[in-house]
DNA sequence: ACGAACCCTGAAGTAGAGGTTGACGGTTTA
DNA sequence: TAAACCGTCAACCTCTACTTCAGGGTTCGT
């Protein structure tokens, strides 16, 4: 949008005022030091032609992200770097599994890639290996809010080589899964009283937390195991 | 205390014995190593009147943790020396899903059944349908630590009338989850280069945390789904 | 078109962490 | 009493995370 209007609002910094900036907050920061940072990789300002340093705000954060990293959890620089290329965990913490009974938002598949930065193309291939739930189909296609982060996290694994068609795997073990704790309640659930089904949807709560857990809990001791 | 009796069950380990037997988890320990530990105060085993250095159990334990936090928490070595001394805020801090390359410590059946209040029974059970996953036998049988977690979930799955035979489900899949991203890393992590072992390793605890997003959020989609 | 302020690269240097090595000599224990 | 083990101390080494410097180019206001 606004594209007549020659990008007034993106400002960028050359290195000495990204210095001035950050030095209130970080007073061993120095022209030095984030050219030092580059060269290892951890930031990637853009350049004028002249070949000057040009760092947009996101590269601002992400600068002070590095020095927070680096001060308060005493990380070395090969770490935060791999803590940075895949926000994995650490930011989003524990995000709100969303509701059981409540009906989620739908979303169209452009704004699904605009909110996941996945392109069209690998939205199209999780789809066709179930990772995402659409609904309805042609233009009236919809998809719920939480395929956003789904595509998102698909994503990052396919940046560290995963195939999407391997992400199946994920799928058929969730449905499994669910399968599983339904069966539980289904009687509750689907009966007429609506007393046992709101009893039966909080216990699916539970018992879905539980084995969110096991989950969690065998799989690292999967991993654990096969990393000797 | 206790003086009459020649504390006969306090052995002592000299420095090369706690080499030997600490080489197994973190085979780059050596006598150097540990003397260079003391120097800097992390340590201050006991002497002999010949001036040997004399480890006890609890020396031990105090030295496992500190290669541990070094090895997989990346702290340097003032700041471990805090950490130990202070063991106030050692719990607050952030609880990683158990580090990727550690050894875990080994509980025998009777200890698991204590830290989780599972009947040997059910316990049995557990173990039969691949849940817990104890190393060696007869009276030689030891559970990694985090399978009494295991545990505990497990009953409180079983006490919403989820069968144990049913909880198979969950192996199986977190098994084929781990051996998938084990794909990824394996050439790197069997190599014998330690640099690209250590980087493997790292990779492997960033995609064990976005497999774990994945599955929770496909998860609790088709939970979702079921409850309509 | 010019100067002042600013910035570039590449090579070399530095400080500190985290050890290792070697010389020389004492200790333990069978 | 000899083989195996351990002690200190000083020098040395490698790696990380920068800093410094030389030589030169860029921006920008006037």
């Amino acid at each position: 949008m606004t594209s007549t209007v020659p990008q007034q609002r993106e400002r960028f910094l050359r290195i000495g005022e990204v210095v001035r900036r950050l030095g209130e907050e970080f007073p061993d920061i120095s022209i030095s030091k984030i050219r030092y940072l580059e060269d290892e990789g951890l930031l990637a300002p853009r350049r004028t032609q002249g070949g000057y340093r040009l760092f947009s705000e996101d590269d601002l954060e992400r600068l002070q992200k590095i020095l927070r990293l680096q001060r308060d959890e005493f990380l070395p620089l090969r770490v935060i770097k791999d803590e940075l290329d895949a926000p994995g965990a650490k930011e989003r913490k524990r995000k709100r599994p969303t509701p059981l009974g409540a009906e989620e938002e739908a979303i169209t598949l452009q704004e699904l890639c605009d909110r996941s930065g996945v392109s069209p193309d690998l939205a199209k291939e999780l789809e066709d290996f179930g990772l995402l739930a659409p609904r309805g189909s042609g233009s009236a296609k919809r998809y719920p809010e939480s395929d956003a982060d789904v595509a998102a996290t698909c994503a990052q694994l396919t940046r560290f080589g995963v195939a999407p068609r391997n992400l199946r795997t994920f799928r058929t073990a969730t449905g499994r899964e669910a399968a599983l704790l339904d069966q539980v309640v289904a009687p509750a659930l689907r009966g007429r009283n609506p007393e046992r089904r709101a009893q039966a949807l909080r216990d699916l709560h539970q018992l879905a937390e539980l084995a969110g857990e096991l989950s969690s809990l065998l799989f690292w001791r999967d991993l654990r195991d096969l990393a000797q």
